[in-house]
RNA sequence: GUGGUUGUAGCUCAGCUGGUUAGAGCACCAGAUUGUGAUUCUGGGGGUCGUGGGUUCGAGCCCCAUCAUCCACCCCA
């Protein structure tokens, strides 16, 4: 028998770092309840096709396949091996796999409302919180298994949307005190546009990839990838102006008007970018025209949320407005809109910034000591009176020395001691310890319930 | 998928150019202390040095493979 493990980039979450989580992913679905989002969730899996093509070629390859069953049996080998061939030539099979893990929440929730939206009451908004699965390889800030926390609005045009959405981002990262975030916007408009202004309204694709590289790898890199892509230097000099428009958000917006201004997809882009802009005042966008976003579902508004620069984790959050992500299903005329919190991310930001409220680690409010064989079956029936009243109580499992009870408790971070000895029990009385300031009172058994109400 | 890092006790790590029986701190257990958390003191349990091969009289240390880990790239939350 080898060591126990768990697989690459998964992990176990004990009761301190769910604290943690579960902390953020309240704050997040109390914001979405109060927008009037409502539940969603789909099961881990989806068939196969569902997934593939999605999520560009390099998404693609990150999908995890689950492997048929009965491949073994004698009736299919033939089947099996015809897969396998296929799969070597570097092809999906549905002989040897026809079902994988899911790969985002957005796809799975297209394909939800394209086979309900006889049945859904549009504009259909809907939230879901769900662990989905990519086959990269992890490092910091990625695991192969994390959660995701979606909003989405389908079935309405309306910039509204977009303005709700970017009031919950901002929403979510002040109450979790991430002030240093930064929530950039785009168009993806204005993007289709530069790539028409280039020539190369087929190029889109190798464009947006390019230039999203920019802070990272900078002006001359983007520009020789540009070039192995194909592009002349003609059009290489656009997007380099392009690239080098900056300023605040006004002078940007008037920077991109005279380059892409003859454009009709332009025009729109910055209609909608401004009209987001000058409607949520309080939350501080900021114009970014390298933001691409990897997904090529995306029509319109972008959004990308990074973390701040400190902490070096990249983006936290994303999403955008998709004209037609159900057409993928067959079922057409139905935009949307949504967003995505990336929680592993955010937890990992909070934790190095310290941003976890020091009281989230917190055990059952009393423990009760336990004094002997007599004396702790007495505890027991005091101590069910208070789990009757809802307080949160446990009693030590086994007689031990004081010393002992002590510590745990501590450890527990049990916030006050109750102990019951035999001289305490014939008076019916009980000893409470505050266990943080070290303060002890003797009372009837009788007040316990409502003296631990009165300084929990 | 490509490149690199690290792997020694429950945890954090030390272990010299290969040399007797692999160490420390913390944690744990027992006692000093038969009803009060600290500190102190005494004693104790724990390790097939990630795994499998190889070189050597001799390997925790060198070589190869493999697994795990973390980091960077690709891509992304």
């Amino acid at each position: 028998m080898s060591k126990p493990g768990i697989p690459q980039g998964t992990r176990d979450f004990t009761a301190e770092t769910l604290r943690k989580r579960n902390f953020i992913l309240n704050t997040i679905r109390r914001e979405f309840e109060l927008y009037g989002f409502q539940p969603l969730e789909t099961p881990a899996m989806e068939n196969l096709e569902t997934l593939m093509g999605k999520y560009g070629e390099e998404g693609d390859k990150l999908i995890f396949k689950i492997l048929n069953n009965g491949l073994n049996d004698p009736k299919n080998t033939d089947k099996a091996k015809e897969g396998f061939e296929k799969l070597m030539d570097g092809k999906n099979s549905p002989l040897l796999t026809e079902r994988a893990l899911k790969y985002d929440l957005t796809i799975p929730f297209a394909r939800f409302v394209a086979m309900n939206h006889g049945q859904l009451t549009f504009p259909y908004k809907r939230y879901q919180i769900q662990p989905v699965w990519r086959a990269d390889r992890p490092q910091k800030g990625r695991y192969r298994e994390f959660t995701q926390c979606d909003a989405d609005v389908v079935g309405s045009k309306s910039l509204l949307n977009e303005i709700e959405l970017a009031n919950i981002y901002h929403a979510v990262f002040s109450r979790l005190g991430i002030d240093g975030y930064q929530l950039k916007i785009n168009n993806r408009k204005i993007l289709s546009a530069l790539a028409e202004h280039c020539g190369g309204a087929d190029k889109l694709t190798d464009i947006t990839i390019a230039i999203d590289k920019l802070d990272k790898i900078g002006i001359d890199k983007v520009k020789e990838e540009l070039k192995v892509k194909g592009l002349s230097d003609d059009q290489i000099n656009s997007i380099e102006k392009y690239l080098c428009i900056s300023g605040n958000n006004e002078q940007k917006l008037s920077a991109i008007k005279d380059l892409l201004g003859g454009f009709t997809q332009a025009i729109e882009g910055i209609d909608e970018l401004n009209h987001i802009l000058q409607n949520s005042q309080k939350v501080h966008l900021s114009v970014d025209f390298t933001l691409a976003r990897g997904l090529n579902y995306y029509t319109g508004t972008i959004f990308e949320v990074k973390a701040p620069e400190e902490v070096k984790i990249g983006s936290i959050g994303g999403g955008g407005r998709y004209d037609d992500l159900t057409g993928l299903f067959g079922v057409s005329g139905i935009p949307g809109v949504g967003i995505s919190f990336g929680v592993d991310r955010i937890y990992d930001v909070m934790e190095e910034m310290q941003l976890f409220p020091v009281d989230l680690q917190t055990g059952s409010t009393a423990l009760f000591f336990n004094m002997g064989d007599k004396e702790s079956l007495f505890a027991f029936n005091v101590m069910q009176q208070l789990r009757e009243a809802g307080i949160s109580c446990e009693i030590y499992h086994e007689h031990a020395k004081m010393d002992k009870q002590f510590k745990y408790a501590e450890k527990k971070k049990i916030k006050y001691a109750v102990i019951i000895g035999s001289k305490e029990m014939e008076e019916s009385i009980c000893l409470v310890k505050n266990l943080s300031t070290g303060t002890q009172q003797s009372i009837p058994v009788s007040q316990l319930q409502t003296v631990i109400f009165d300084q929990v």
